[in-house]
DNA sequence: GGCCTCGATTGAAGCGCTGCAAACCGATGT
DNA sequence: ACATCGGTTTGCAGCGCTTCAATCGAGGCC
């Protein structure tokens, strides 16, 4: 390893330190940190001034290997380029901070690899249990098949039907089902979906709402279309191919399986001087993106609740860790509709 | 196809049961994960056998509380919706996975707070160090403030000129300089900086580059536009007030400060039809963000180093924490034109 | 053969903290 | 006056691992 050159500070105070300053044993300071309850009000605060005159960092190493458990969870992020996990990150940050738990990311890129080591790196440091987003299922199997951990671990953003874990998943045919209500609310009758591809679970589940949607009104789509990604430049594509089709009046509404996509869409329509929008054509996205609110023309979308995601992940945890007799459960979140101007009633 | 059951490991192997295993003791076993050079190849392979027999995992608590020392290092991030911050995590994470440190991450959302709690939780965890994006002056001053604490810290994304810490930065003068010569160099004379508040460092920084490039060949501005903020809308705002100038001939290359607000701009562009690009006006942006690429005109763009940042962190890192006799340095990256469409000679 | 050397292995001593049971103490009840 | 009783505080025994000095054993050498 390194040579014996390890000493920065002159001697970073210690648990013993702290006691003697105060004028108590070692394990009253434990206890002022650990059980405040059990110590006594001016105990606590002899104890407290001192821990700031030393500025003392209690080791945790030390803590956890005589607690014999944590206070940490870990949260392996698949894309930190997506706010919806982003907002994940956020909404289990808040609740961790607000039951004393803190959190460790790890991002795993949707690599199987990254999430995998991002585990391990996890256990070795004994956190309570993992958060774990999820995008496909070989992932899913191959996090299953794992020699059976030591921590509990949740799924998120993912349906896990054979309940191995318990899992908070966020429901896009419910979530395709609102986009398309609401343009038939705002009395749009000819709609065409645009999203793909189908292996990507939640495009897939978009469009089945989608499809149920009409369905249950006894109407069928107009048209549905698959790029090959999500992203404003196939929108734009898909944008222009679809404008003379606006023209001629076959369709008045585009149900889009991301903002991005809606909002290419939207610019290549913008650049056709005779459509104007929305009273041509109304447009929703899904995600809540900035892509969304930050468009010359705000789009309407489907807000994901990614930090309810997140709380809820931690919540789940929090129990299983909790209990012996666990059951795994999953937890279904519903999103929401945000109407802007990109769908407003002609 | 799967197990239907998964429960928890009754008792999890400690570092005895697999010395008890292999035949040998205890000591070996450490020495075998520790200092595999002091221990016969056969005591090696006995040991791993057993290691994998018994799924041990090694304590990290009682690993760094016995040790003195971690391999880990903490990276605060300060905005995990910008895509620089995650090629940092991505480029730290890579270089530590190569030197066998681990990297925990936090996010402070920018936040002078959760930036300090941060590295809080990671000086409990007793990290090697810590590495730090910040933006602005006021959170520089406040981390330096802080009490003298126990593990390093290097600075990312901010020039610490005092050299309190040792930083890494990116150059944002010379950036701002490369994309106004890149301008230049394809035949545009009459340029516009369109970027702001100049609060932020960074964006200041780019427009000196582009006042120094003006300069440097005897030219000056068209014109400086300050926008509240770098974002598409933004963009779009001023595409729309620059089209009657365009039109007019009095400019004809922009430089804009994001690539957010460049295309916003273009997209602002792309509605008056009688301006066509990149023929009426060059746009080049900065970030080499997927709103750069991922454009119906490609935007050309100053890509940041982000990937190099992180590893130049860490690095740094490594250094301080090796060595006794230390100074604090910086490091200067360099960003690099990208060339695309929206800036093609006419 | 006895002695020395050197690589490989081991036993014991903590690392800094927590949990637990035991100890303490002033107050209360009889 | 003495036993009892909560609320507090304390001493002690580890948590699971690494480290380091001590030990072992197999050659090598005179």
């Amino acid at each position: 390893m390194l040579p014996a050159t390890r000493k920065r500070n002159a001697a970073a105070a210690g648990i013993d330190d702290v006691a003697g300053l105060a004028g108590v044993s070692p394990s009253t300071v434990s206890n002022v940190l650990n059980h405040p309850e059990r110590v006594a009000a001016a105990t606590i605060d002899k104890v407290r001034r001192a821990i700031d005159l030393l500025q003392y960092v209690p080791n945790g190493a030390a803590r956890s290997l005589a607690a014999g458990s944590t206070r940490t969870v870990g949260l392996v992020l698949s894309d930190l380029g997506n706010s919806l996990f982003v907002d994940i990150a956020r909404g289990a940050e808040e609740y961790a901070d607000e039951i004393g738990v803190s959190i460790i990311l790890a991002n795993s890129e949707g690599e199987l690899r990254r999430e995998e080591r991002a585990l391990e790196v996890f256990e070795q440091s004994r956190v309570r249990g993992s958060l774990l987003t999820l995008n496909d299922a070989d992932h899913y199997r191959a996090i299953a098949a794992r020699p059976p951990g030591r921590s509990p671990i949740v799924v998120l953003n993912y349906h896990d039907v054979f309940e191995l874990f318990c899992s908070a998943y966020i429901d896009n045919v419910f979530g395709g089902e609102v986009a398309t209500s609401h343009l038939l609310d705002t009395g749009r009758r000819r709609l065409v979906f645009v999203g793909g591809p189908d292996s990507l679970q939640p495009v897939q589940d978009r469009r089945r709402g989608f499809l149920r949607a009409l369905e249950t009104r006894g109407l069928s789509p107009a048209d549905q279309l698959s790029p090959d990604w999500i992203n404003r430049a196939d929108g734009w594509r898909v944008g222009r191919a679809l404008a003379p089709r606006i023209l001629a009046g076959e369709l008045d509404g585009i149900v889009a399986a991301s903002d991005l996509l809606a909002a290419g869409i939207i610019q290549a329509l913008a650049e056709v001087p005779s459509i104007s929008l929305p009273e041509a054509v109304s447009v929703i996205g899904y995600d809540n993106n900035q892509a969304a609110w930050d468009s010359p023309i705000p789009i309407s979308t489907v807000s994901q609740p990614g930090v309810a995601l997140g709380v809820a992940g931690l919540t789940l945890l929090e129990n299983e860790f909790g209990s012996d007799t666990h059951r795994h459960e999953s937890v279904r979140l519903q999103p929401s509709l945000i109407p802007r101007r990109s769908t407003e009633r002609r």
